[in-house]
DNA sequence: GGAAACCTTGTAGCCGCCTTAAAGTCAAGC
DNA sequence: GCTTGACTTTAAGGCGGCTACAAGGTTTCC
């Protein structure tokens, strides 16, 4: 099958695959005389398993790793289990920060009760109120890789 | 005070106050014969407003909008109150995904019971089936914008 | 007066893609 | 055979929110 055909089956696109290759996730494609790259299900395969991955919010880096212990299925499997466990350490890190943010953003917004002037605004003077005193304290990317508080991945 | 204080002051980078000014986010500083950026308090005080917001996972783009607020302190603030809606929504919307997502790496985890071959590992075959069968269908960023599950802010 | 610690601008890199541009290929319709 | 349109190719640039680095100017301390 060709890209296009390959970025159906697997719902991606074929930007995404290209780019998969040239990061090394996938292999390098035959091609057509055409120079066009041909795949078959083997590719669709690990594509599939990428995606998956990352729909589960693990960074390219981890994934690779993942592929490098699919590639020698005789090695010892315990730095699956590692990645597997940080990476859920990663995502309740991530969830017990936002609760904590989720709680202190409702109690801001329950500082502007009705509309006023901006000058008034319990909101923005709550938000300087809480810059002075220093706020929260969040913590460095140290701890996780799991970001933000926006967004997902398409699959 | 000059940059690197003002970086103290607001536990922040001095690239990160030159970020800001280029962005539009502080104002254009006043300059010293050496043509050293200059500060006072006022630019302390909207520094660590910026950095507070930061560290409750604000884009720049939302602390744009609620500095514009607190530059014309004469409107009405709805618009503060919408934004702070919208953004409350982004966050309980992440913490939804990511225990989603703690879940299935959790169960995921459990098909690994003790070290093995990487050939029959039960998490990269668990990996391989859900790719298979489709995995869970991650929801697209459309629905907001608080990421992945790596990171934080410093502060 | 010389070294270290600051400051300046500019540029490039990180992640995980997405978009655009310019050019080549292929199948179908007239 | 020729055009149209849907594909493909590579390369470059952009997003957010910084961080890092290079090459130079300035200030500060001994």
């Amino acid at each position: 099958m060709k890209i296009s055909e390959l970025a159906a089956a697997a719902h991606t696109q074929t930007e995404t695959i290209r780019f998969y290759e040239r990061k090394g996730l996938l292999p390098e494609a035959a091609r057509t005389p055409a120079n066009y790259r041909f795949y078959d299900a083997s590719h669709l395969q690990r594509l599939a398993f990428i995606r998956h991955c990352r729909s589960l919010d693990m960074t390219l880096d981890e994934i690779a790793t993942l592929l490098r212990f699919k590639d020698a299925p005789g090695a010892n499997c315990d730095g699956v289990n590692a990645l597997l466990d940080a990476h859920v350490g990663h995502v309740a890190q991530r969830i017990r920060e936002l609760k904590a943010l989720e709680k202190e953003l409702r109690a801001l917004r329950l500082q502007c009760a009705s509309s006023q002037n901006a000058a008034d605004c319990g909101i923005l003077s709550g938000l300087d109120e809480a810059a002075r005193v220093g706020g929260r304290t969040a913590t460095q990317d140290t701890l996780g890789h799991v970001h933000g508080a926006h967004g997902g991945v398409g699959h």
